[in-house]
DNA sequence: TAGAACCTGGACAACGTTGTCAGATGCAAG
DNA sequence: CTTGCATCTGACAACGTTGTCCAGGTTCTA
């Protein structure tokens, strides 16, 4: 009986059996490096020889392989990028931005959504380093990033954005978060307000302890003293960030005014604000669409989301070109706008 | 001269030099295919190895090279988004809905933005077939596919969304535009109106051609003969859309309500509108924050961004898990919310 | 105690590409 | 016709991983 050759193992999918270089080599009559050449628009190939492949290529309907491109030239061409939720309305201009710059410059962006999560942060992050990403923009979930180092150390680029790493040494690009707080606060306070309440996001992360350290910087530099009761921390979702509101609102002296630490609160006070008898005092951290159309416009202090990618990105791909500057921290300066909900004098 | 020995090429940067399984097996005392089977946790290594190869592997911060997994494998478990805009509203939800659904089936998500260039689509597209992504989701900028044709034919799944494929059969996920249109119409017909202006996108992107449509067969439902100067098609940019919606609201015989064709020009049209002395009947497709909070309320055609993005990237995976269904075209239902804005009467 | 059955580990090839290098070809000059 | 030179072309190895398959060892049974 025959025997049987040896048949090497066969994946049940291969790229649904795709022609290589090989292929289209030997249907165009040629070495498989010349395919090559023509594939890279490199030198030294003749007119004619060069039609016959490209012929063939057309023929076969041939794509070259960027894996084992990849894997043999060390380079992905791509970079990741982990932020908290692409559906936040802040981070789709952020990513917008950094797509925009890795375009530029010939890359691809993988993105993640950590949800705030660190170890799920960890997770894609360690993820986008299998898979030889050229670099990362991370904007971080948790507060130890110990484990990206021999990431960094095998020439992993990598940039934080929006808040800074943590326990390790890296570039970092962020808004002004405590001077926007306290510009902010101060605006309320030069309206007149003393009791002006602060809700923001939970402790861990850095740039809820900013704002809220701009706020007590405000208040402190109007020598108020600052109420417990005044400030609410870590109520993200939409009925905490409202029970607390009316809380406020509510107390036996209650605040006149309300600081919100980021968008997604804003959105929610000024919900709450809306279906109160008289206006409350408001500024909020972050632009939010359609601000100005609302009676009042709500005040906000707006920090250039898109801006912030596209300098972090720039800063990645500065490492990537080979600049070996000492990690840097880029602070981006807020704006305030006046829109009306933050000019309104104290109540009563 | 002693003559140096053929030194193979070494690319210059070459993953900085990363461990590989070999150096680990190397450290470990073990085979090549025993730290494979470890990284892998297949079975049929005792504990005692196991751990000799988990030691070498963190003591030189191994991790795998996916891309050679890649190479080797013929999954890249990693699908690719196309969209419009990453910075629009309307798909951060989505494309956070594909990326959920992609890492219950863990694969990573890799996005670009076409800015509606058909060019800047099928060049993003076929870099994305390059790096053999399993499986695609288009948002087709183009309106014609034919490119793909090949790519589908080696097996990469694809589904389109929110507008269907040019000249080529495949997955389709649509709102439906055509009926959302003509109910948003048909109820400023119900509160009065009856010259109803239409500002709307680009006349080659099928969406718009369908929202026109619905608003022709409202229109005609209801004996109402469409005058030209009513409609505005392709006015995309905040400038020409306030153009658009100031000259058909000053013409001798202005129009009493106005039907807008995208969230962008929703926005835009709300802001000209806020800016009257008295209020114009209007109804918007696609929702946008804050709708509810302006005065009046914005009434809305609304759509389900990330149901749209969940249902497509579901239908994806079921191609991936070889479900051999012919294309189909699956249609989502739109809700008309009503905020004041579309319950106004005619003026004067 | 021998043999069978089972288990663990490792050598090797292959995935599709690109860098190196040497061979082949063509042409001009001697 | 030979030599020299420049230009094209292709054979080959290597990138890091995983599938196959066989060798050697252990345990259990007869």
């Amino acid at each position: 009986m025959a025997e049987t050759a040896s048949r090497p193992e066969r994946p049940e999918s291969r790229y649904g059996n795709r022609p290589t270089m090989k292929d289209v080599a030997a249907r165009a009559g040629v070495g498989l490096k010349t395919v090559s050449r023509v594939v890279n628009g490199e030198p030294g190939v003749t007119p004619d020889t060069e039609r016959r492949v490209q012929e063939a290529i057309d023929a076969l309907g041939f794509r070259r392989n960027d894996s084992a491109r990849v894997l043999r030239k060390g380079r992905t061409a791509s970079i990741g990028l982990v932020l908290e939720d692409l559906a936040d309305p802040f981070y789709g201009p952020l990513s917008r931005a950094v797509e925009e710059v890795a375009r530029a410059h010939g890359a691809l962006l993988i993105n993640g959504s950590s949800a705030e999560d660190p170890d799920r942060e960890q997770e894609l992050v360690l993820a986008l380093c299998a898979r030889r990403v050229d670099g990362l923009v991370v904007i971080p979930a948790g507060d130890d990033h110990r484990y990206l180092e021999p990431e960094i150390a095998a020439g992993v680029a990598t940039v934080f954005v929006d808040r800074p790493a943590g326990k390790i040494d890296a570039d970092v690009v962020l808004s002004d978060s405590f001077g926007g707080a306290r510009d902010g606060v101060a605006h309320l306070i030069a309206h007149g307000h003393r009791r002006i309440g602060f809700i923001g996001d939970q402790p861990r992360i850095h740039t809820a302890i900013e704002r809220l350290r701009g706020y007590r910087a405000a208040m402190e530099d109007a020598g108020i003293v600052v109420e417990e009761e005044w400030m609410s921390l870590g109520a993200t979702d939409p009925d905490r960030v409202e029970q607390a509101t009316r809380t406020m609102l509510s107390a036996p002296d209650p605040v006149t005014a309300i600081f919100a630490g980021n968008n997604r609160v804003t959105v929610t006070v000024v919900r709450v604000l809306a279906g109160l008898p008289r206006p409350v005092a408001f500024v909020g951290f972050d632009d939010i669409e359609l601000a100005d159309l609302l009676q009042p416009g709500v005040t906000v202090v707006a920090q250039d989301a898109a801006q912030l990618g596209r300098t972090a990105a720039e800063r990645l791909f500065r490492q990537l070109d080979g600049a070996s500057d000492a990690p840097e921290r880029i602070e981006l300066p807020t704006r305030l706008i006046k829109r009306g909900s933050g000019e309104l004098p104290p109540a009563g």
